[in-house]
RNA sequence: GCGCCAGUAGCUCAGCUGGAUAGAGCAACUGCCUUCUAAGCAGUAGGUCGGGGGUUCGAGUCCCUCCUGGCGUGCCA
């Protein structure tokens, strides 16, 4: 379907173009004076300027021109801004074609584009924290959006898995147990099935390694052994698959648990056989220089405002890094999937080296022009104080620990309101927290950094996630009780509140759109926010299930069916959902 | 040093290629539940849009400059 305001500025422009005009000047806009008008164009305003006349004339001669059928008001106003008001019977149609439509009638753009999301960027053996929490409910959302969108979407977590943190699990095992068989060099039979640790053995073995970083002896083995896995010495290809095994299963429950799926589980592991190739073919090509003796490639352009570092490719001592992995990771991407576009969800601290990446990408011909990368970099979450989050003992919060914390603080709350059964406390707390959290993250713009407050982003009142789910359990309260709703028609509004109901839905596509192409969740937050009050207000207004007259009862709950459908639909790309009962 | 981002109501933030009276939420105060969930709705109060210049009929929005804060700036990811 078009966009209304598509259909509005095309017969603006007509109009502009009948008055003589040039047609460019007739963009209308959601007006920013709901007390005077729906939609307003200031056109005329701009066109005074070239016409040399006064703006109110152009105004009331473009008024002239519109087909007065289409609007409940067309006036044109000084000092020369023309407002409008649809007609009930064209929102009628307009709704009625978005309720029987697919999907709203949103416009599928991505149709047969590939995109691949890299947003996960969790790390083998450690458990996630909260700085893995932005990563996966903005990218998740994203790539939510780009698939309604009609994008065939790749989501992909990209395990941190292949470099010295494997190598310091490795070296602080051989030095607990050395009698197993993985670090006996004359052991030739089978390994065992069953990995010698636990997901929480790991989770204490690799911080206790990590500490001891600063002693050379353990560091040499560490980086010894990191060599010695990624050369395929036997016993520790074998350990470093056990810890893949046991690891990546309890990430993919967390992962679960905050309803965030990955269609591809690869990791750097995935790229390190695209490397040598890669870096010997950059190397014969001249792409990669020697420099300081390391192999870089020269990525600074003319028109540069800032100075541009090269991008390293290969280090001093020989060893990778982390662009040599990307650019890796982009010669896998480009040659299974072929994508039209590459996303990276990341803190964008790391905006500067994503920029060296692409460029290096982009020289190295690894993606071609056509292929679009992006890097959506996220700032931080602080703590309520506006500091970085620590535990008390000045620790990284665990995301478990978050979640739990949350689900704690929203129970109490249920539990307090006892509309819900005992048996379903739980079901419900849990999907008020994930509301909460997802919601209070991204309602923010992605790249500024915000405030963690659970009792703010948990408060059942303002613009937050319960709020929304509670807009949604009331409406689907009053369908329960009507019946069967979904084959109703919509009607022409019958009160302001329903009206004003009606457009509010009608800015679900451009709103997506906007999203979509700003990469920017949080427009979603503000469209559905501004939907949830419309809602509201109508339902406050107008008695819905004692409404006498049948026929007007019906448009009453066709227009609320549809709101629900739209709510439900935007809360899905921000993956969270509504219980029946809060 | 250089670069990027931010500075809007007491607090947290919107403000879409410059356009009519700068908007929400929280906190404060005031109304509305014998009627579909009051986790709601309506209203009052609160702002020299960091400072100073400039462009424009018109600037929170564009340009210059200064101040403050955050981040980045070749071998960590």
């Amino acid at each position: 379907m078009e966009k209304i305001l598509d259909i509005i500025t095309g017969k603006m422009q007509r109009a502009f173009a009948d008055a003589g005009y040039d047609h460019s000047f007739g963009r209308v806009t959601v007006s920013n004076r709901p007390d005077l008008c729906e939609y307003q164009c200031n056109g005329a305003l701009a066109a005074a300027k070239q016409y040399k006349c006064a703006p109110i004339q152009i105004a009331r001669a473009v008024a002239e021109k519109l087909d007065a059928k289409d609007y409940d008001l067309v006036e044109a106003v000084m000092p020369g801004f023309i407002n409008l008001k649809l007609s009930g019977s064209f929102l009628q149609s307009y709704l009625e074609e978005m309720r029987t439509a697919r999907d709203f009638g949103v416009k599928k753009t991505g149709q047969g584009k590939t995109i691949v999301v890299d947003y996960g960027g969790a790390n083998v053996a450690k458990p996630l924290h909260i700085g893995h929490l932005r990563p996966a409910i903005i990218g998740e959302s994203l790539k939510r959006l780009y698939k309604f969108m009609g994008y065939n979407a790749i989501g992909d977590v990209h395990l941190g898995d292949w470099g010295l943190q494997m190598g310091l699990i490795i070296a602080e095992l051989s030095e607990r147990e050395p009698e197993l068989p993985y670090f006996d060099d004359s052991f030739t039979g089978d390994y065992p099935a069953e990995a010698p640790f636990t997901v929480s053995d790991l989770e204490e073995i690799y911080p206790a390694a990590s500490a001891k970083k600063a002693d050379p002896e353990f560091s040499h083995k560490a980086h010894q052994a990191t060599l010695e896995l990624q050369q395929g010495r036997r016993g520790y290809r074998a350990l470093w698959q056990h810890i893949m095994n046991v690891s990546v299963a309890d990430l993919k429950k967390n992962y679960d648990n905050l309803d965030v799926h990955f269609e591809k589980w690869l990791g750097e592991s995935d790229a390190d056989p695209y490397i040598p190739a890669m870096v010997e073919d950059m190397k014969n090509r001249g792409i990669a220089v020697q420099s300081e003796g390391a192999w870089v490639i020269p990525v600074a352009q003319e028109g540069d405002r800032k100075e541009m570092p090269p991008c390293i490719l290969v280090k001093s001592d020989g060893s990778a890094i982390y662009a040599t992995t990307d650019l890796a990771t982009l010669v896998q991407r480009m040659r299974d999937w072929h994508p039209d576009k590459v996303l990276y969800v990341t803190d964008k601290r790391q905006n500067l080296h994503f920029e060296q990446v692409f460029r290096a990408a982009r020289k190295a011909g690894i993606v071609p022009e056509n292929v679009e990368l992006e890097h959506v970099g996220f700032g931080t979450m602080n703590g309520s104080d506006g500091k970085p989050f620590k535990t008390r003992d000045g620790g990284v919060l665990r995301l478990e620990q978050l979640i739990a914390d949350m689900t704690d603080f929203v129970r109490a709350k249920v539990v307090e309101n006892k509309i819900v059964e005992d048996d379903e406390v739980e079901a419900t707390t849990a999907k008020i927290a994930m509301a909460a959290l997802k919601y209070g993250d991204l309602s923010n713009q992605p790249t500024k950094d915000y405030n963690f407050d659970m009792e703010r982003f948990a408060a059942f009142e303002g613009n937050t996630g319960p709020y929304i789910l509670y807009t949604i359990v009331r409406v689907k309260s009053i369908l329960a009780k009507y019946g069967p709703w979904e084959h109703l028609p919509i009607q022409e509004p019958a009160n302001p509140f329903a009206k004003d109901l009606m457009i509010a839905i009608t800015k679900l596509a451009p709103t997506l759109e906007n999203a979509l192409n700003s990469s920017a969740p949080n427009l979603i937050c503000a469209y559905i926010y501004e939907l949830a009050g419309a809602v509201n207000k109508f339902y406050h207004e107008t008695r819905i299930l004692g409404e006498e007259d049948k026929a007007l009862q019906a448009g009453y709950i066709a227009l609320i069916g549809l709101a629900k459908r739209v709510l439900e639909q935007c809360i899905d790309l921000l993956a969270f959902s509504a219980p029946e009962k809060m």
